[in-house]
Order: C-alpha cells, then structure tokens, then sequence
RNA sequence: GCGUAGGUGGUAGAGUGGUCAAUUACAACAGACUGUAAAUCUGUCGCCCAUUGGGCUACACAGGUUCGAAUCCUGUCCUACGCA
C-alpha cells in the first residue's frame, strides 16, 4: 500500500532532536518546522502571498470550526482545503479533539493550553460544577456532543465523523480524534480520558484505513495522559503499537510540565516517524520540543499576539502600542527581512495599532510568523551543523534578557 | 436686547437633595494571550498618604437655603437655538 508521507531524518542530535524532511502530496516539510494554525481555512489577516513571503511552509486548519461553517458540503464544493484557501504547500488539520477540552472543561474558566500554576487550581471533581459553567461539551463513550455556540445545535462527533470531516478537508495530514484533558482533572479522569483516548485512537485508524483515501492523507495518533509519567508512557506505547503515520503529543500543561511530558512520550514513540507537538510555539517551548525529538510544532500566538499588538524581537516581546514606541522611527526588529520590518516603523505601526487601523494586526502578525518561522528554521540550520546548542544558548540569553 | 434650553472629570454623556470622587462609553496608561468561544479579555484612570482604610479639593463662577447640594434659590459669566 502507497504511502501517503516520507519521513527521512537527515541528521541527529543533540539529545533527541533531529532535523529531517517530511514529503508530502503537496510538497515537503522541512523539519523542525512551524506550522502556522488557520483555524477556519485563514490565517487571520494574512494572504497566503503573505505566509509565503514570511518564509511559512504549512498551514492547520481545524476540523471542528470548518464542520460547523462553512459545512462539508460547501468545502467539498469548493475543492477542499487547499483550493479554497489557494494554498499550494502541505496543509493539516486538527481533529476537533482541542475543542473538546477549549469548549468543554475549559470554557469559562482560566485553564488554557499552557498554565502557570496547576497546582493551586481547584480539581474539577471538588468544584461546585453548577456554577462554573455553561457546558458546550458531553463527552460520552464513543465521541463527543458540541452545543455549537453559532445556533445552538448540537452536533455529536465520534472518531469516525471526524476522520470523515477531515477526509472531506482534504489535508495532507490528519490526527485521531483524541480528548484534551484540563490539568485540573483528577488522575481517575486522566486515566479513563486516556483509555477513551485510545479506543478512539484505534476507531479513527481503522476507519481512515478502509478508505482509498488513506495513501493520499496522513494519519497521525495523538498522545495524551496529562501529567503523569505512567499514562503518557503508556499513550505512547498504546499508539506506537498501532499504524499510524506519525504522532501528535497534545494536551493542556503546566509550564513545568512540558519539558518532562514530551521526553517522556519521545523516549517511547518510533524514532522513524514524525512527531508534532500540539499547540505549542512560544520560543522557550520550541527549544524544548526540538531539543526533545519533535519535529513539527503549531501554535496561535504568532497571529494572535501579532493581532493583540504584541510582537517578538530576539530582545523578548514588546507591546507595540507602548507609549514609549510611539516616536520610535526605527523598525520592529533591527536587520528583520519581514515585511512589516523592511517598510516600517515602530511608530508607524504603533499608530495604527492605536487608531485600529486592520493593517497595523497584519503587519504585526506577519512580522512574528517570519520570526517565529525562522526562528524555528534557524534551528534546524544549527541542527545540520551541529550548533544547536550554542544557538539555544546565544538566543536565549538574549531573548530572556 | 428679549425668550427658551443648557453649562458635570481628557471627550461624549448619565445623575436631579443624602447610598456621588460621581453610571456608562470612548480616549489614555499598563498587563494577559501557547492543537483560535479571542481584531479579544483584564486592571488603573481627581490629588495625598494607607493593607482593609483615611484625608483633601471638586460637577461654569459668586452667594444663599438645608443637618446635608452636582442636584433647590438668587445673581454673574458663557454656549446653542428662536424672535427682534
């Protein structure tokens, strides 16, 4: 049977990292790599002459969102993913399985993807549950109930909606319909979430095997297991054992949880396949995840900080519209080959931050998918000549100031 | 000149005798944001100390009524509209 990727790894260490390359139908991933997340088949404020022009590679949509609207019959209609978005590069698309948690345990309350302090949060099960919220999620044996905040519909996804939404789509790559865990629940929940997670795992693998479709598109496992060393150890083995293209590490962490969750899971999982951290992309965390073994990592911020103003720079992020960029002729980042960088100024793009002009969130959001993209692809540079390690050092020295 | 309506914090605009340092919005200043419920959300926003709290000066200006006034009365100044 056809394969519908190729990973080849062109070069090892240190520690687990490795850069490599990820072919395709649409063309190849370098690795380590940064995928730039287009939630509703858009990167917001940005063309695709744009994305490319920063130097991005591949886009993730999300299976959940372009279900409810624009509905499959339209994305069908309209060619797929893809063609609709007039994007040639490699594409994914996430299950659906984030939403799960974001508009389940996690809607209404403070847990996001990454937390501060796990620790001091109330665990689901010790709350009063009346009062903290509006549920949006019922998740039940074989998939899960979404009250979609558009109309109020309920629609029920299992593993199987989902592969069949997603083989709709038509992304190069697809993951398993899997459960995003809040930190906040209790290791029972964890555990019985991760079995779930599992079971579903294997419905959606069958399912996307028995279609033709299953050499042209991807399939990636999504680990879980939250916190805990036994349960990732174990999500990892569990979706090692079963074939899968490559895999996904997910979940909702505590900062410091991170670090030990993805090495955890990378210790386990097959060296030769490709492994994308879910989510994550703050330059720390990018380190972390190369320097661990993964090779493809998405991530919000970059768009939705860019849109809310704030912009990285190798000296830590700023806020553009601070009172003190506001006279600041020079540009966002000194030396930056960005758009934004190369026209212009700091108080230029502070003022139409401030008088909400839309160009001053589109250039702030194509000068951090240049950084962020290139900082990655810096990685993988230092990585082919055995200078990663100075490279981490060196940047984030500066960048931490 | 006469008549009418009005003058509230950076702006607009609530409030019409005590619960008002004054609703709200905008502006300003700062913060947050990690598989996008997010072009969003949070905090501060008269002055001076303090941890809860306290003191001071304030709703055009000057007087007055009242235990108490941004709110009622008188006068002055100013603004808008109408009539001359």
């Amino acid at each position: 049977m056809k394969k519908p990727i190729e990973f080849r790894i062109e070069k090892k260490g240190p520690g687990m990292a490795r850069a490599g390359v990820i072919e395709t139908p649409h063309g190849p991933i370098h690795t380590p790599s940064f995928i730039i997340v287009g939630t509703k088949a858009a990167v917001r404020g940005l063309t695709v002459d744009m994305l490319r022009q920063a130097g991005a590679e591949t886009v993730l949509a999300n299976t959940y969102h372009l279900y409810m609207q624009p509905g499959e019959a339209r994305i069908r209609a309209m060619g797929g993913l893809q063609k609709m978005m007039n994007w040639e590069g490699p594409t994914m698309t996430d299950s659906g399985g984030f939403q799960v948690f974001s508009l389940g345990a996690g809607y209404g309350s403070s847990v996001s993807k990454i937390l501060k302090d796990v620790a001091s949060l109330p665990l689901l099960k010790e709350r009063d549950e009346e009062a903290v919220k509006p549920k949006l999620v019922e998740i039940d044996h074989d998939g899960a109930a979404f009250k979609s905040p558009l109309d109020g519909m309920v629609h029920y996804i299992t593993p199987e909606r989902s592969m069949e939404i997603q083989h709709t789509i038509g992304a190069d790559i697809i993951f398993a319909f899997d459960e995003c865990t809040s930190p906040a629940e209790t290791k029972q929940y964890q555990r019985e979430a991760l079995d779930r997670t599992h079971r579903w795992a294997k419905r959606s693998l069958d399912y996307h095997r028995s279609k033709p479709i299953s050499e042209k598109q991807a399939l990636f496992g999504v680990v879980q297991g939250g916190r805990y060393e036994d349960l990732r150890k174990e999500s990892a083995e569990a979706l090692a054992s079963m074939d899968f293209d490559g895999f996904g590490i997910g979940g909702s962490f505590d900062k410091e949880d991170l670090h030990t969750a993805v090495r955890w899971v990378n210790e386990v999982l097959p060296e030769a396949k490709p492994r994308h951290l879910l989510g994550i992309g703050e330059p720390e965390d990018l380190f972390l995840g190369v320097e661990n073994g993964c090779d493809t990592f998405d991530c919000v911020a970059p768009t939705r900080l860019g849109r809310h103003g704030t912009v990285y720079t190798p000296a830590g992020k700023i806020h553009i519209g601070n009172e003190r960029f506001q006279d600041d002729q020079a540009p966002i980042q000194d030396g930056c080959g960005c758009y934004a960088c190369k026209s212009y100024s700091r108080a230029y793009i502070a003022h139409l931050h401030k008088s909400h002009e839309m160009l001053g969130p589109m250039l702030c959001s194509i000068h951090n998918v240049y950084f962020i993209v290139n900082l990655v692809k810096s990685m993988r540079e230092a990585l082919l000549q055995g200078t990663f390690t100075e490279f981490k050092t060196d940047f984030l020295a500066k960048y931490r100031g």
